[in-house]
RNA sequence: GGGCCUGUAGCUCAGCUGGUUAGAGCGCUACACUGAUAAUGUAGAGGUCCGCGGUUCAAGUCCGCGCAGGCCCA
């Protein structure tokens, strides 16, 4: 039989190490799911990282959090596949490879060829792989990284190629246009990761006009519009208000051309422009002549300002959007459809037709082209740049000015100035973008929009806020999903079409993908059959050409898809689905719980959202614990420049994965923001570790010496000490409570509540009350219940704790059961999870415990405050109970008291002993629901009661108060009765709860604080010579005649047992020393030898 | 500009559906204890609960308006 393993100095690095290893050795995880198989599965997708960057510190986070949810699934006996995946298409990626090879995007397919630049994507994208893979491990974070999902790998493409067939045939599928950031100078759209490029937003002086829009039914009357793109006025087709805003009417004269007009625009816009006016202006006559609402200018028309180009279709009236304000501006918002997103939008809305003139080719185009110039309609201004940024001539005049000069002429511009606002840049050609229209490929998530709202009703998100607003604003406010890409390095939209677009074809498998170019052979359009490994990547497919119904040569659209999509389409992609593992698919569908950060809310958790919802009308994913961001301890973001980043790997091997794991979840929610501080770490290692390692040790030491291998039956609950029955009360009422913090995706509060059972309860209060029982001689049954509800409680907080601290949880596991060898696993992970057995929970107990605590370091403080050390025994300690403690159970706990306060008696003070002076107060919280109003009045007049009214009440009456007539009547509950002094008494309160201490001593109770005055210094001579916990000795205390030392030797007479059971000595003599160590008794001075007896042979 | 989150002691955080004198841990100061000792106990200092209004007998808590920081989106 091997025994405890005794650790002197925790180090959490090293067991983490020494774990990790065994978990290897024996397959660990894999045995946790095999033993699993065949159980109700819990589903779980991991959201892939990229791995062409290194992990940092916010992923110790993310992965802690999805960890500890699989593992807790696990231990409860559920089937939890965890597949590792990998994200690995996308701009991020280009952008790197392009810094890397040092060429733009322009050089793709011309100096490097796509073939070679996508090699180049594929190698950079999986640099990092062996990062990722090595701090998974260190953390512990398991999964089956064997068989990771790729989304380059053909499968994964082919699964996604279906997937958009299926939307493609739902008639979700479409190509239009959106207005887009695009950039004239480099001749191409950009996305919104490009403009969060560092900065993109630049400070820029624009040319702004309040341009005057002349009524068509009102006489001399003009709407005012503000604009800072003056260059959009050409292509204006309405005009919005607000509905609910009031506007009005102003005579005044334009400060141009002193013409007399009238002008609307919004009221709280009015000291914008009139009244106190700036020196620089003129100061303009002015009246308000009319008020309106904006919903009565709706309808409204108004003349074209620049009619160069008329549009095709309604136009030229007042409209009304929500998104007018009158921070800014007149209140009326100049809409121009074909230059902004919330113009397109609201124009398709209100069916306003845009401005567009028709190109060679047949089409309709804006007024502006590709490279940012004025078409030839716009005669004053044909071109010319819309930018002056874009102009070669560094003199050229901005269009601008010539616009808003000659809207000046016209009495058509009511104020130019200029206009210092934030607008975006190319990063790469640093000139201001266009909002341009782009055409593209788009799922019509708008059609789905209300079951997507009502799906998401359905999630449990943490926090909820995340879900109600974040998630579900976005998706009231949800456009239709850009899908396309104008990039090499992404899945290709498996699209074909012939020239004329008359035609097109939707691919949705290889299978007919390799039918159709078998048909375009028999066309002619192609050679030779697909070869078997084909890439289904660009250039490759972008070299199949099809056959129409017709014969005609079909062409693929050149775009690749959002990256979004990839990752989105994993629940599906990772199986490829459906032409392999249809019923794994189904089994792991939707997911029970995912994990990730908040930056993901209009990123995977809403990809995964729209493609759950458009194609199988249910929600991906049950619960989503949404993490935060991480932080450096002084609340900044961690980056690179700062210098302010933490290197998980250093971190892990300082202060092992545990001690990390289990800060990250304690300290706040996984929701907030972390403030990461390794001052924390540092804490949680001394609070929490090495306070319940000195716990095992204190166990492991007594139990290896006594052979306490937990051999015998389970002691009944009720046969136990009330101490081993109260922490075994505590323990299950933390079961109840960690499990369902767990299930609630609550894990902080898991975390916070087993480390507060296990310093608070289990080291601070169980085993301090109960050494003596564990190393006293005789081996009883009291010795075995403490050591069998000792080692309870750790086996539990093993299992509490595993899901979040994996290798300390398995170490302490295994240092018990590997001794006991009373349960099967194992590994702690191999466990069940603890069960609450509700007969052990003893409510009531545990809440006189509390009392009992209160009252315990009440008494200390008094001793304190008096200077009388708790080993002197007093003789009396008097508890007030005020009739609200029940003194019949708490009677049982008197023995405890006792002992902590070194009393020889406990005695209840009651109404009847008219010994306290005592004052009530209102209950508010009772009182305030029945009385209300009255409160003020009331807790006066009870402020007022006698004593002999509170006793009263104590003993169990009434009493009746009489306020504005009103009889009210007050009993026990409606008051907190509060001791104000007990007379003659040294007393102590804390809430309800009031202790006296009678502080005389006669010559007895000095006698015995002598005597253990005595032990005490006898126990540390025993530590300062060296000795064993268990070895016995031999007391020698030199022999003298004069009254101290009588004294002395009186004590120990008197107390003589006592000594020896506490100091382990088997004899205590008297002789005359010459050697020996001098000691200090209470004054008096003894000498006194200790010597090892060597045990019988 | 919009949406959302956060703001409580020097630091990290609790504070339930409004209810008495706003709490804990760390840190700090002082003292005690020393067979669990990298502990522990006791006491103390430390608060405009971000600000201003409102609802209410009663607001850290509910409502409105701001301020500061953060995230996402324009």
């Amino acid at each position: 039989m091997h025994k405890y393993i005794e650790q002197k100095q925790l180090n959490l690095p090293e067991i983490a190490k020494s774990i990790k290893d065994f978990w290897q050795a024996h397959q660990v995880f894999n045995l946790s799911m095999d033993q699993r198989k065949g159980k109700t599965p819990f589903v779980f997708f991991e959201g892939p990282p990229s791995a062409n960057g290194a992990p940092g510190a916010h992923h110790i986070l993310a992965m802690t959090v999805k960890d500890l949810f699989t593992r807790y699934k696990t231990m409860q006996g559920y089937y939890v596949h965890r597949k590792s995946g990998w994200d690995t298409h996308g701009l991020p990626v280009e952008l790197q490879v392009e810094k890397k090879l040092g060429i733009t995007k322009e050089a793709i397919g011309k100096t490097i060829s796509i073939i070679d630049y996508n090699q180049q994507c594929k190698e950079t994208v999986m640099a990092y792989t062996s990062q990722w893979e090595a701090m998974n491990e260190a953390i512990g974070y398991w999964k089956d990284n064997a068989n990771p999902y790729v989304t380059y790998e053909r499968n994964y493409m082919e699964s996604v190629w279906y997937l958009l067939k299926v939307l493609y045939n739902k008639e979700l599928l479409y190509k239009g246009h959106a207005i887009q950031p695009y950039s004239p100078a480099a001749g191409t759209g950009l996305s919104s990761h490009e403009l969060n490029q560092p900065g993109c937003y630049q400070p820029i002086k624009d040319l702004s006009i309040v341009a005057q829009f002349k009524c068509v039914d009102q006489e001399n009357s003009y709407f005012l519009a503000w604009t800072t793109t003056p260059w959009t006025l050409p292509a204006n087709s309405a005009l919005a208000v607000g509905a609910t805003l009031t506007y009005v009417k102003v005579s005044t004269l334009n400060p141009y051309t002193r013409l007399p007009v009238q002008v609307i625009l919004a009221e709280e816009a009015v000291s914008r422009f009139f009244g106190e006016a700036p020196a620089h202006t003129p100061v303009l006559p002015w009246e308000v002549v009319a008020h309106y609402k904006g919903i009565d200018l709706l309808g409204l028309r108004y003349e074209p300002l620049m009619p160069y180009v008329l549009p095709k279709g309604e136009a030229f009236k007042v409209i009304a959007a929500d998104f007018v304000t009158t921070t800014e501006g007149t209140g009326i918002v100049h809409i121009a459809p074909t230059f902004g997103a919330d113009d397109y939008r609201i124009a398709q809305k209100e069916n306003i037709a845009s401005v567009t003139v028709t190109s060679t080719t047949g089409e309709e185009v804006p007024i502006v082209d590709k490279q940012g110039r004025f078409v030839a309609e716009i005669t004053d201004f044909a071109g010319h740049y819309v930018k002056v940024a874009y102009e070669k001539d560094p003199g050229a005049t901005s269009v601008d000015l010539l616009i808003a000069n000659k809207l000046k002429q016209e009495n058509k511009a009511f104020k130019v100035e200029k206009y210092e606002h934030s607008y975006p840049h190319c990063w790469r050609t640093h000139k201001p973008i266009l909002y341009y229209p782009l055409d593209g490929w788009f799922i019509k998530t708008t059609a789905y929009k209300e079951l997507l709202v009502k799906l998401n009703d359905t999630i449990n998100w943490k926090p909820a806020a995340v879900g109600k607003g974040r998630f579900g604003n976005w998706l009231e406010n949800l456009v239709d999903w850009n899908l396309s890409r104008d990039r090499y390095w992404g899945i290709p939209l498996p699209i074909w079409r012939t020239v004329d677009g008359q035609e097109e074809k939707c691919i949705g498998s290889l299978t007919e993908l390799i039918y159709e170019v078998e048909q375009a052979i028999l066309a002619g359009h192609m050679q030779q059959p697909l070869p078997p490994n084909i890439d289904l990547h660009r250039p490759y497919v972008d070299d199949i050409i099809l056959a129409s119904s017709t014969g005609l040569p079909m062409y693929r659209e050149t775009a690749v898809i959002d990256v979004w999509f990839d990752s989105g389409a994993m629940p599906c992609a990772q199986w490829h689905y459906p032409f392999e593992n249809q019923e794994l698919f189904e089994e792991n569908f939707p997911a029970d719980f995912i994990a990730e950060g908040v930056d993901q809310t209009r990123g995977w958790f809403f990809t995964l959202h729209v493609i759950a919802t458009l194609l199988f009308e249910t929600p991906a994913f049950k619960n989503v614990v949404v993490n935060g961001l991480v932080l450096d301890k002084n609340g900044n973001k961690m980056s690179k420049s700062l210098g302010n980043t933490i290197e998980p790997m250093t971190l892990l091997d300082q202060y092992g994965p545990d001690a990390i794991r289990w800060y990250v979840i304690s300290n706040a929610n996984p929701w907030d923001n972390l403030k990461f501080d390794v001052a924390g770490i540092e804490e949680i290692t001394r609070k929490l570790f090495i306070t319940l390692s000195n716990t095992y040790n204190f166990f492991a030491l007594y139990a290896n010496l006594d052979h306490f291998y937990f051999q015998g039956a389970v002691l009944p609950i009720h046969t136990l000490h009330q101490s081993d029955q109260w922490i075994l009360s505590c323990c299950h009422t933390l079961i109840q409570a960690t499990t369902a913090a767990y299930d609630n995706y609550e894990p902080t509060l898991a975390a916070r509540a087993i480390q507060e059972f296990v310093i608070n309860d289990l080291s601070n209060w169980y085993v301090r009350l109960n050494r003596k029982r564990f190393w006293k001689n005789s081996q009883d049954q009291d010795k075995e219940a403490a050591y069998q509800t000792l080692y309870s409680c750790l086996m539990v907080v093993s299992k509490l704790m595993a899901p979040i601290a994996p290798f300390y949880a398995d170490y302490l596991y295994k240092a018990l059961n590997e001794v006991t060898k009373k349960e099967k696993p194992l590994s702690v992970h191999l466990a069940d999870f603890p069960m609450v057995e509700k007969t052990c929970i003893d409510s009531l107990l545990e809440k006189q415990m509390r009392q009992v605590q209160i009252m315990v370091s009440l008494a200390h403080a008094l001793r304190k405050k008096y200077k009388i050390k708790v080993r002197q025994p007093l003789a009396t300690m008097s508890i007030a109970t005020h009739g609200l403690l029940d003194t019949d159970s708490l009677s049982t706990l008197e023995e405890l008291i006792k002992t902590e306060v070194n009393v020889k008696a406990i005695r209840y003070l009651d109404s009847a002993d008219n010994l306290i002076y005592k004052k009530a107060k209102a209950n508010f919280s009772v009182l305030g629901k029945r009385y209300g109003s009255k409160m003020k009045p009331l807790s006066e007049a009870i402020l007022l009661l006698n004593q002999a009214s509170i006793n009263t009440l104590e003993a169990g009456g009434n009493h009746l108060l009489y306020l504005d007539g009103e009889e009210i009547v007050l009993t026990l509950s409606d008051l907190l009765i509060l001791t104000e002094d007990i007379p003659g008494w040294s007393v102590a309160k804390e809430g309800e709860i009031t202790i006296a201490l009678d502080l005389t001593l006669n010559d007895a109770l000095q006698q015995e604080g002598m005597a253990r005055e005595f032990v005490h210094r006898i126990q540390q001579l025993r530590k300062e010579l060296g000795f064993e916990v268990q070895d016995k000795i031999t007391i020698a205390i030199d022999h003298g005649q004069d009254a101290d030392q009588l004294l002395i030797q009186t004590m120990v007479e008197e107390y003589r047992a006592y000594i020896c059971a506490e100091t382990q000595a088997m004899e205590i003599q008297f002789s005359a020393l010459v050697e020996g160590v001098l000691m200090d008794i209470e004054a008096i001075q003894v000498k006194v030898q200790l010597d090892k007896r060597c045990l019988m042979n």
